[in-house]
DNA sequence: TTTGGTACTGAACATATTGTTCGGCATTAT
DNA sequence: ATAATGCCGAACAATATGTTCAGTACCAAA
């Protein structure tokens, strides 16, 4: 890719992920984020048909490179393929801490939903492929389509209380939690 | 109240509701729901300052709404105050089948989480002041907070996996599912 | 290094949306 | 009956969106 475009690309997704983590996405505007990120009017619409494209773009983007550093860290295979059945999850948590892209600067501002909602949909697909791994009595007495959204909506839950709170625990403990509940 | 006010009240609160359930909250501008509503512009400003505070206002009616009803059947005191513990829950669950106010609409609509939000803040105020019935052995390892905000988001998502699979099962079945994962 | 292609600029543009103002009219409460 | 209040509708400035285009800077490949 031109180097041109990586680095327009580039730096309207960091103009946006700065002004995100400032207000509301639905405030946010086309001109705000080119005023930023220093880029022309015309260049930003050549990049992203629309502000919620850029949105989606940058959720791709940011969640590809989680789950596949994750896949890697794991060996080739699936994420949870791993002696522990949490050590998945604390991975994912550790990889968090590690804030790579800023990601936890979307996690915790006040449109956490919309990136939540992204990650959710990306665990669910993982999570099905691995439902060996979370059966027990509860499961066997569920739906599974329920209980596969119940475990990502429940992980979701817990990284939101956990940036929300600025992360005061470690990985480990937030991983200790999230296991206990399901 | 006057009862103009009221009406125009209620005509503009029913095209929100109608066009909150066909397209993202994002995208509906307040010429349409005017249009809809069929009152003047100056009237919408007159009654609400921005289109967020329309949502606002709808949510705070909505939930009071649901949570007074709640209390008055369950008779004084608390809506948590009943013989069996899960109850109140299926009360909630009850509640919402019977689709008051076309609830459900905007529980089912693309724009939930704007609604699950609102609920879920509620019900955790409430979670909060009851929390003697939440008592479990996991609960004893677990914060107190952490524990109230994953009643609070369980509950949210099993209303939303509800309505989103078009409210298959009875309240009663919904109610075993939900106190399954907690 | 030249060459051809591609991306960015900056400004102008039409269109759409927001939020306000106002005089005139209809409805309300008393 | 009357005074107050709410609504209408049209016009308004201000802001935001998304497009167009000619000119300029940059890049990759021969």
């Amino acid at each position: 890719m031109d180097r041109r475009q990586r680095k327009t690309r580039d730096s309207i997704f960091r103009a946006f992920i700065d002004l995100v983590s400032e207000k509301d996405f639905a405030h946010i505007t086309v001109g705000e984020i080119i005023e930023r990120a220093d880029v022309g009017r015309a260049t930003f619409y050549s990049h992203f048909e629309t502000k919620d494209f850029l949105l989606k773009e940058l959720c791709g983007e940011l969640f590809d490179h989680i789950f596949e550093a994750e896949a890697q860290e794991m060996g080739e295979g699936n994420i949870f393929n791993c002696e522990t059945s949490d050590s998945a999850f604390l991975h994912l948590f550790r990889h968090l801490q590690k804030n790579d892209n800023n990601i936890l600067r979307l996690l915790s501002c006040s449109n956490n939903e919309l990136f939540l909602n992204y990650f959710k949909t990306n665990l669910k697909r993982l999570i099905k492929d691995q439902m060996e791994m979370f059966e027990s009595r509860k499961a066997q007495e569920l739906p599974d389509d329920f209980w596969i959204d119940h475990i990502a909506s429940t992980f979701a839950e817990t990284v939101r209380w956990w940036v929300s709170g600025g992360l005061r625990e470690d990985p480990e403990t937030i991983t200790r939690y999230f296991m206990l509940t399901v």
